[in-house]
DNA sequence: CTCTCCTATTGACAACTGTCGATGTCAGCC
DNA sequence: GGCTGACATCGACAGTTGTCAATAGGAGAG
């Protein structure tokens, strides 16, 4: 079973398969635009998920091996096992994150084109 | 004046003139390395300047105007003079935004490569 | 079924953050 | 000098956040 964060807002998909990439989107380019006040609520919620340096950390970890089960976290992290549960979760439901349960393990992945939808939104 | 975003660490510079771009720069690109420590601690510092809907609005206004004084903030903002102010300051310590004092008034800028700079950290 | 292991949730606490009213500071104008 | 306008700082308050110990949930092994 694939998590999802699937946050109230229902549709937040920013890279949710990975092949549409930024169809639609949301967050028009911040620059250039004077930027409305739902996309800067969005925009925010996602970079607020960002703004943990063992959050970034964590993505870096699951960036660099591609796939990573929540035991291997804790030890790079330093954290305990429920503080590092937490950031998957703030980051899953920020549609950052992807976790996959097989057996008894978590496998986590990065939501492929979240990042670059945030590149983009940031002005790319 | 040019008020710069004198932090602490002292050497931020994100951007402090836009034509050196990432000579040595900081945090390597978050993906494809598992990022250190202080490099996590120095991109969530920026990224969290950069997570709230007030600020983001206030950059977006600063760059499609091009140079903006507080007085033209309060409004669009829908925010106090205080709380804008305080906007500008964590935005200045970000390295993002810069301020020049000409008479009474203070004019914002945008740190010019700053944004780049943070699009690159996440993997541009 | 029971036992073990991995993960998620709960409850609590300290620290941080966004907001505003009140006040301070400084530059220009009379 | 005194006054006005633009901005910064202070103090307070509610809301959020990162952290961990304790506990619960669930899948595999015996």
């Amino acid at each position: 079973m694939v998590v999802t964060g699937s946050t109230s807002t229902g549709d937040r998909r920013a890279g949710g398969d990975g092949k549409a990439g930024d169809s639609d989107g949301c967050a028009a380019t911040l620059v250039s635009a004077p930027l409305s006040d739902a996309d800067a609520v969005a925009l925010a919620r996602v970079l607020a998920a960002l703004a943990d340096p063992v959050r970034l950390r964590l993505i870096s970890i699951v960036s660099s091996v591609g796939e990573v089960c929540s035991c291997d976290l804790e030890g790079p992290l330093a954290r305990s096992q429920p503080t590092v549960s937490h950031h998957t979760k703030v980051l899953v439901e920020a549609g950052i994150l992807v976790g996959e349960k097989r057996g008894r393990w978590t496998w986590w992945r990065l939501a492929p084109g979240c990042l670059a939808e945030v590149r983009r939104a940031l002005g790319g």
